[in-house]
RNA sequence: GCUCGGAUGGUGGAAUGGUAGACACGCAAGACUUAAAAUCUUGUGGCCAUUAUGGCUGUGCGGGUUCAAGUCCCGCUCCGAGUACCA
């Protein structure tokens, strides 16, 4: 009987769904271990062999803490609402919801063959009105709830309603747009709609006029993490920014415990710190300057020991104040100048690093010193961070300085000896002079000073500010979760939590209405609140995302998201795996969403992410044919000197280690029926790069083809053995062979011929000790992530044992339960085939005994000055003085030391003897 | 610009400061075979030797610490990823 994967496979993935092998409950008997992989969008191309490379490794790891006694959580589901099935739903007509479906089948499939040990009874769909309830629950919780900033939590809004009640705005210290302030009596004359507007200002969950991404071609606005570089991620359609009344989330409120939460949770530096970068704290003050009409704006610097070389000022263009404080001989030429930074996007302004700007007309009274400084608007002046408005200091700020330059604006050095000749000084360092009272301070000193100035002369106060802005929740689409609210006199309110789920409507297209509504405008029949209109935004794709894995703890449950006691079992995730392309998005939502849970008592830990590694990228390998220009003629890579070639993608599916199945290649395209061939050594060699995996490339491979050749347990191993876990690879095919080898010489220790092998004779020496130091190693390789190496560590071990024809019951048992969890499937068979009744995922991790991997004797080598000669084999018992008098008395050792004399004989232990002379 | 990674044979990659190149691919030679494939055995960083348990050299570059450096420290070069008018 030979290793027939494809039989063997096929028979345990249907004995596991039998025996639903993987199922699991709560049981306070076991500790907990739950293993999460970010869940997949179910795109129409179904999966590449990149994909699975983190659903492997979790895997691996899931089933080693099964076997180590853990109660394990492994569930598996599918970020279901997106773009892609609703662009294609708009060109076709075809439901969204049925291409998401098939597609969601095709992902099963493959997911299957591989067999990993997820508990499917688990599954969740974000699209699932059941799991879409709770999406739509924890908004209306979030509508109702304020942040309160003494108590640094989310509090509900009946508590600040009644605050007002008792004494208005007074001593309220609440996360909001912008700070009001009225009396209790003031509260209580408001009307109905003004009480709800000025409970908008600090909702969690608000509607508010900001500036927006607006993408044109995909008709919605977008997050700042769905964008890059000013073109949406999905797409690639360009971005203008805009202002637009849209439903957003107070993730600014807990600014401060995101950043805090990291100090607590085991992720890679590099992912803490673009999570810091994006929350983006920085400390400073805020100043108030006032104008010459008696008005005045306040300005946000961290350099407020550079107050005495302000010389100008600049307001961002899009911020209200540029209109305010121009004056009517300026008024022209500034709405001008307003217009046309309006109209270029996002993109555009960044690749324009041209200095351009318009002068207001108005001065600025400086705080200090009383001179006017004259207002200027530049779009180099952004909206959205801080006040919209700066004070210049072209001596110490590059920006700055480019603009004074450029203006011909005056320029005052602050730090001693810098030279501003050439560019600005921007360095926190030096000594400062041309400040009053800050002359000769150092920098680092000069900035707290000056802020103790500015508090004490009552013009600015010290202020922490946060880069991290409220993100955008309205999508302009289709395919997302409805939004529970319905709008009563222009304000909206929560449908009642008995009312949720709101199902998503059927339309008759996927596009706007003709009235420029989102597509939920042409719902017909959609249910009314009473008559009232419902929201027609729906949710962004973050929404399902932000909380999924809390509804894997008790997925059925109609009364909660999560009930106490499976939440209070499970409480987080203890390693999640996946991609760092979700380390601004995905990653800041949902420890947001989840902190204001724990604010609710929804869910018992601050952060939901203990551990989290990011698997590297699988990227496409290519392979390249040259054509001879203008021939029909193909030349094989090493001889292509000499002729003028053009390199062409070849489908990497008709090319085995480099070398074109020249058949395959004549029937993959008619263009090649007659192609011809220059050959090397009667093959034909293609040339290679590294590239991303995509379809163009003729580069994705598909798992399933994979999987039909060489086995889901070559697989798994493959692309455990191919490198480091975190580090981005391309995928190549070559060397394969050489981990399926592997499998069959391991199915070789327990068959020849169709015959078991295994005996119960008592294991040597030798093969203990062989199969122990795999223990070892496996065990400490699977806690580091270092599944390369163990895989590695298998092949010495199964090598070891065949040399040693060791087929012993003892010894291959304990090398089978350490291969379950890398090879699962083989290992059900073998471990049936040593006579067990029970599956392998029920057998115990074995244990590493030190006494067999003693050594009795040692190779030591024996070095001079550092530099390794030979190697003297000693007892593992010898002493450091028996070691030293061999050595010395070796004639090797005389040899080396000659007429020398010995400083030193260092032995280290185990390794090396190093005689110094 | 800033932040974080990385640089080791023909290739992917191993090395708690302690015999660099594990393991695998590839390549070469041999065995089996009418032949090929598959399989097995041996060799494989480079240079020089080969009558052998031989010599030299070697982890991007330049310094340093150490008995000992791929590994630690200082200064560069190059590559990758993320991020950016953030005041």
């Amino acid at each position: 009987m030979d290793y027939n994967f494809k039989e063997i496979e096929k028979r345990w993935q249907q004995y596991w769904i039998d025996h639903q092998t993987y199922k699991v409950t709560e049981d306070n008997s076991k500790p907990k271990y739950y293993v999460l992989d970010m869940f997949p969008y179910p795109s129409g191309a179904g999966l590449h062999v990149g994909h699975p490379l983190g659903y492997i490794a979790s895997d691996i790891y899931a089933r080693y803490k099964r076997l180590q006694g853990f109660n394990v959580l492994h569930p598996m589901g599918y970020d279901a609402y997106g773009l892609p099935a609703e662009q294609y739903a708009i060109q076709t007509g075809q439901h969204p919801a049925i291409t998401t479906e098939q597609n969601i089948q095709r992902y099963r499939e493959q997911l299957d063959k591989m067999g990993f040990s997820y508990d499917w009874s688990r599954e969740v769909r974000t699209c699932d009105p059941e799991y879409y309830k709770w999406t739509q629950w924890a908004f209306v919780r979030m509508f109702h709830s304020y942040y309160c900033n003494q108590s640094k939590k989310a509090r509900p809004i009946e508590e600040l309603v009644e605050s007002f009640t008792q004494q208005g705005t007074k001593g309220l210290d609440a996360a909001c747009n912008e700070p009001l302030e009225f009396t209790a009596d003031e509260w209580s004359r408001k009307s109905e709609k003004q009480k709800q507007e000025v409970l908008m200002n600090y909702r969690l969950a608000y509607l508010g006029d900001t500036m927006v991404n607006w993408c044109a071609e995909l008709g919605t606005v977008l997050a700042n993490d769905e964008v890059s570089e000013g073109f949406s991620i999905r797409g690639g359609y360009p971005v203008v920014q805009k202002r637009m009344r849209q439903w957003c989330l107070r993730v600014s409120a807990y600014a401060q415990r995101l950043l805090d939460g990291l100090e607590e949770i085991d992720w890679s530096d590099s992912l803490k710190e673009t999570q810091r970068n994006w929350i983006g704290r920085s400390e400073g003050a805020v100043m108030h300057f006032a104008t010459s009409e008696g008005m005045g704006f306040d300005i946000f610097t961290t350099r407020a020991d550079t107050i005495f070389g302000v010389t100008f000022m600049v307001l961002a263009p899009e911020s209200d104040l540029a209109e305010q404080l121009t004056t009517d001989e300026q008024r022209e030429e500034v709405q001008e100048y307003i217009e046309r930074s309006k109209m270029k996007t996002e993109r555009e302004r960044m690749a324009d690093k041209s200095v351009s700007g318009v002068f207001t007309g108005s001065y600025a009274t400086h705080p200090f010193t009383g001179e006017p400084l004259p207002i200027w608007v530049s779009d180099y002046v952004l909206a959205g961070y801080g006040t919209g408005a700066i004070m210049a200091v072209p001596a110490h700020d590059s920006r700055d300085y480019a603009f004074a330059k450029h203006f011909d604006l005056s320029i005052v050095p602050l730090i001693e000896g810098c030279d501003i000749s050439e560019e600005s000084f921007d360095a926190k360092e030096g000594v400062m002079m041309n400040s009053h009272f800050l002359d000769g301070m150092t920098v680092e000193q000069a900035i707290p000073a000056a802020i103790d100035e500015v508090e004490k002369r009552g013009v600015g106060y010290r202020k922490v500010n946060y880069r991290l802005r409220d993100a955008i929740f309205s999508r302009q689409r289709y395919w997302g979760e409805p939004f529970p609210i319905y709008y009563k006199e222009g304000m909206p309110y929560t449908l009642p939590e008995n009312e949720l789920p709101l199902e998503l409507p059927e339309v008759d297209k996927y596009l706007p209405t003709e009235t420029g509504e989102p597509p939920l405008g042409r719902a017909k029949n959609w249910k009314t609140m009473e008559g009232y209109p419902l929201e027609m935004n729906t949710m962004p794709g973050f929404a399902g995302s932000s909380a999924y894995y809390l509804r894997y703890m008790d997925p059925r449950n109609e009364e909660a998201l999560v009930s106490k006691e499976a939440n209070g079992y499970w409480r987080d995730v203890d390693l999640y795996i996946g991609g760092t392309e979700h380390a601004t998005g995905h990653l800041i939502y949902s420890r947001f969403w989840n902190k204001f849970l724990y604010d609710l008592g929804v869910s018992c830990e601050k952060e939901p992410f203990k551990k989290l590694v990011n698997q590297g990228m699988i990227q496409g390998r290519s392979n390249f044919v040259f054509r001879v220009q203008g021939t029909n003629c193909f030349v094989s890579y090493n001889l292509k000197e000499g002729y003028d070639v053009t390199p062409i993608h070849v489908d990497v599916n008709i090319v085995h280690n480099d070398v074109l199945d020249i058949e395959a290649f004549r029937n993959w395209n008619p263009e090649y029926q007659d192609a011809e061939f220059i050959l090397e050594n009667g093959k034909y060699i293609c040339g290679w790069a590294i590239e991303k995996m995509s379809k163009s490339m003729f580069n994705v491979v598909n798992p399933d083809d994979i999987i039909d050749r060489y086995g889901a347990d070559t697989l798994r191993l493959y692309e455990m053995f191919l490198g480091p876990l975190e580090q981005s690879k391309p995928w190549d095919t070559n060397g394969i062979d050489g981990v399926h080898r592997f499998l069959r010489k391991t199915w070789s220790l327990f068959y020849k011929g169709g015959k078991l092998l295994v005996s119960d004779d008592e294991p040597t020496k030798e093969e203990l000790k062989a199969v122990h130091k795999l223990i070892k190693k496996v065990s400490h390789d699977i806690e580091h992530f270092s599944f390369n190496t163990s895989v590695s560590a298998f092949m010495i071990c199964v090598n070891e044992l065949g040399a040693l024809k060791c087929h012993k019951r003892s010894v291959l048992s304990e090398l089978v339960v350490c291969l379950a969890p890398f090879a699962p499937h083989i290992a059900e068979e073998l471990w049936y085939a040593l006579g067990n009744q029970t599956t392998v995922c029920d057998a115990r991790w074995p244990v590493w005994n030190e006494e067999f991997l003693k050594e009795d004797a040692f190779p030591y080598a024996i070095s001079f000055n550092g530099k390794s000669r030979f190697v003297l084999e000693f007892p593992a018992d010898a002493t450091r003085e028996e070691i030293e008098q061999v050595v010395l008395d070796h004639e090797n050792s005389k040899r080396w030391i000659g007429d020398k004399t010995v400083k030193k004989v260092i032995v280290v232990p185990k390794k090396i003897v190093n005689v110094v002379i």
